[in-house]
DNA sequence: TTGACACATTCCGATATAGGCATATGATGG
DNA sequence: CCATCATATGCCTATATCGGAATGTGTCAA
């Protein structure tokens, strides 16, 4: 099986950071289609795209204005994202005191060998 | 191209739920491989890979302890996901007093038919 | 109706993902 | 050194992307 659809939910439609772009840019205000694309430097059919994914999900609104069609942030389905992410504040402010932890990576680094095999 | 790499930064890795799962069960602390299989109903090899991902993004660390390796939250990594979501609040909270919006809901709704036409 | 403009969709190719299974690697105890 | 337990990795398949180019659909204006 693949990474589940990037329509399934917040947490995979921001997931990609040009659909990120696009919410941040859309805090300023409804928008045209090829508006954001110029902006952010994309082909028309690249935001479309992008656009009906964060639509499927619900992060914005369309509405039509004559030949355009106006993008509208729709904020409320970031917000459980931003509750999950929220359960895990303390601990990384615990992770701020804790030395502990920065000891141990230097002790595994060691362990592990000079140029860490972390990455691939 | 395929969708950005899921070990290239903290949104990718917790787009997938198992993961989101993963991180949940490490707040209680760290822990052995097969225990946060075991809990989370997914083979050995599974968390292992997960785990991989994880830690490839710097959300986990790990600790070789005897023959096991328990693996142990690193929340840092959060930290930027959580405010960039939080970059948004004011919106979402917005959202609740406009009706605005919930009016152009109804409108749309009416415009494009009775059963929306929305999802796929 | 026709043309122009704004946008959506489809088809294509390349890649990376998640899962299952088998197996390699690593450390421990005897 | 060998057997065993705990974990990591490799290989394979099916699928879901993202990007690009071409084309379809819808709306307005003359």
């Amino acid at each position: 099986m693949a990474r589940a659809a990037t329509t399934s939910d917040a947490f995979n439609a921001i997931a990609e950071p040009q659909r990120r772009e696009i919410l941040v840019l859309l805090r300023g205000g409804e928008r045209p289609v090829t508006d954001l694309a110029r902006d952010l430097g994309m082909t028309q059919p690249q935001a479309s795209k992008h656009l009906r994914v964060l639509r499927e999900v619900g992060l914005v609104q369309v509405r039509g204005a004559g030949k355009q069609r106006l993008y509208d942030l729709d904020a409320r389905g970031l917000r459980p994202v931003h509750e999950w992410v929220g359960g895990f504040e303390r601990f990384w402010s615990e992770s701020f005191d804790r030395l502990d932890e920065y000891v141990q990576d230097l002790k595994q680094a060691t362990q592990e060998g000079p140029h860490d095999g972390d990455d691939q």
